[in-house]
RNA sequence: GGUCCCUUCGUCUAGUGGUUAGGACGCCAGGUUUUCAUCCUGGAAACAGGAGUUCGAUUCUCCUAGGGACUACCA
């Protein structure tokens, strides 16, 4: 590395919704950039013309702008190395494929995919694995096993062909890892990828990001774990290319396991335990949707906050982190090295936390659409009095309306557990009695009011216990809620007053 | 199978050649509360195993075991 400056690239291929495990990739890339005043690139990976899902594109822009990981050069945003999607820089790759056939380090190769497809099927009945690799690739069918006229007679004939990439033998190729040190590979375990494909005139993967990071001077390359094994293949590549002086640095990010720790987390598991394991909301083009973090309640910052700590940690006992001191904080080195499980129960406990500190009135703002669906019209001030009161108690803004719905509305049932523990001989006809006395009360606020609930339920010998409870199933139909008296005083003479009369019909 | 990576409470993790191995989530108990939730206090809970180095290893080295990733004309 150099002193350029820091430029890091998220490549999401577009072939479905962008997964979690992705985003937090997309996350620390960000983290990493604005933390060195460096540029955080989107580049699109569309290079497998049979893998490319209309939409998916979109899905990722719209899942990075909700996070608030803002592109700095991408395809929205333009910026002085686009294009910014491969399928756009189709003849750039051919050149550079060429350049490594011309210098010796790559090859034609004619054999089908069936031809492949047919060794491997032998090779797995005989209990041995094919690979394309220096041990096979001079009996197949290639411009290393042919004479130069059978290859121009091939090319002539317009027969397709891939170039493979020629792994030299016996190196070891010791590359530096930022977060695991230095890994070391032999080349005789690695085998000839296919650089690039006539078919459809585009690289694979492994070429065109070579290609694309070089000529958009990417500074650090941050990906995930699975992409370890092929980090020998892309240094080899810098080599071939004569690019070695400016290769950029690399960290492997490790992966983020199912909740029971077995496999890369997946959409099935999601699915099983009910929980989100996208961003937003997903379609497919089939019409099978996926829970999204969004949808389910979830604020963007709890998500950058819970997975910012799935795999790193500051060091100090924080745990909450705004994105302000996230970019400061981050660092590569305080990555860890092993996978971390997703915990469903973590999550929801950090997006309770953001919960809690939005003000009442945001999440009367949040609210609100609930409370459009469920018919009910209510005034914003007493809306916020609302939320005020309840917002301790739940972990989701969708969660509010079952701790108010009592507010908003009288309770249609009671709960039976309660009705019968609670609502003795001697209660109906007290609640008659409070229900006049409430009636005729002058000031109405939480303190009088128990002030003078007491007072009555004194002179007749009953405890406040018997009363409260009672009347609280009376407000609210259950066991549960804020303050009773707060209740009271922020339900209004008139509605308790009603809802006190009609006690009656408990009984039945 | 081959290559590579990884291994501290159930989970996310801190940590050091000598610590009562710390925190968080979750769980349990007690307290606060008229209810429920919150909140407060407390509790149970971990260095995968075996060698070696060392006066002393959870920490360093090796081996074993376990887990994971990769092994496509996908990324």
């Amino acid at each position: 590395m150099s002193s350029e400056s820091v430029r890091v690239r998220f490549a999401p291929s577009p072939t479905g919704p962008l997964h979690i495990g992705g985003v937090r990739t997309a996350l620390f890339n960000y983290l990493f950039a604005k933390q060195h005043g460096g540029s955080f690139i989107l580049r699109i990976e569309d290079t497998d013309s049979s893998r490319f899902v209309p939409g998916a594109e979109a899905y990722i822009n719209a899942s990075l702008q909700w996070l608030g990981l803002k592109v700095d050069e991408g395809v929205e945003e333009g910026g002085p190395y686009g294009p910014y999607k491969q399928s756009e820089r189709k003849e750039i790759y051919k050149k550079y494929a060429d350049m490594l056939v011309d210098r010796g380090w790559a090859y034609y190769a004619f054999d089908t995919p069936e031809d492949l497809e047919a060794m491997r099927t032998v090779a797995e009945n005989e209990k041995k694995s094919f690979a394309y690799d220096l041990h096979s690739r001079n009996d197949l069918n290639n411009s290393l096993s042919m004479s130069a006229d059978e290859l121009k007679e091939c090319l002539d004939k317009n027969i397709p062909y891939v170039i493979r990439f020629k792994m030299p033998e016996n190196i070891d190729v010791e590359a530096t890892d930022l977060i695991r040190g230095k890994v070391v590979f032999n080349t005789n375990t690695l085998d000839d990828k296919v650089l690039y494909k006539s078919a459809d005139e585009l690289p694979t993967y492994h070429l065109a990001n070579i290609v694309d990071d070089h000529l958009m001077k990417i500074s650090h390359v941050i990906r995930g774990e699975e992409w370890l094994p092929s980090l020998p293949l892309h240094v080899m590549m810098y080599r071939a290319f004569g690019w070695s002086e400016t290769m950029p640095a690399f960290a492997h990010l490790p992966l983020i396991l199912k909740p029971n720790g077995k496999g890369k987390l997946s959409k099935r598991d999601g699915d099983k335990e009910g929980f989100p394991v996208f961003p937003l909301e997903y379609t497919s083009p089939s019409g099978e949707v996926s829970a999204g973090y969004r949808e389910s309640g979830y604020f963007p910052e709890a998500v950058n906050n819970l997975l910012a700590l799935l795999g790193w940690n500051s060091g100090t006992e924080q745990e909450l982190f705004t994105m302000d001191e996230l970019i400061k904080a981050f660092s590569l080195e305080r990555v860890n090295k092993s996978g971390a499980r997703f915990d469903p129960d973590k999550a929801r406990w950090f997006n309770q936390q953001y919960l809690q500190q939005k003000s009442d009135s945001e999440l009367a703002a949040l609210f609100m659409p609930f409370l459009k669906q469920k018919g009910v019209e209510a005034d914003r001030a007493y809306l916020e009095r609302v939320v005020a009161m309840v917002k301790d108690r739940v972990h989701f803004v969708s969660e509010l309306w079952e701790h108010s719905f009592f507010f908003f509305t009288a309770p249609q049932e009671y709960d039976a557990k309660v009705v019968q523990k609670r609502w003795k001989d001697e209660i109906p006809a007290f609640m008659e009695e409070l229900a006049g006395a409430f009636e005729s009360f002058p000031t109405w606020d939480a303190a009088s009011l128990k002030e003078k609930a007491s007072e009555l339920m004194q002179s007749r010998g009953l405890s406040f216990g018997a009363v409260a409870n009672a009347l609280r199933l009376v407000l609210t139909g259950g066991a549960f809620g804020p303050d009773l008296f707060m209740i009271v005083e922020l339900l209004g003479q008139k509605e308790v007053v009603r809802r006190l009369s009609k006690a009656k019909s408990l009984l039945d």
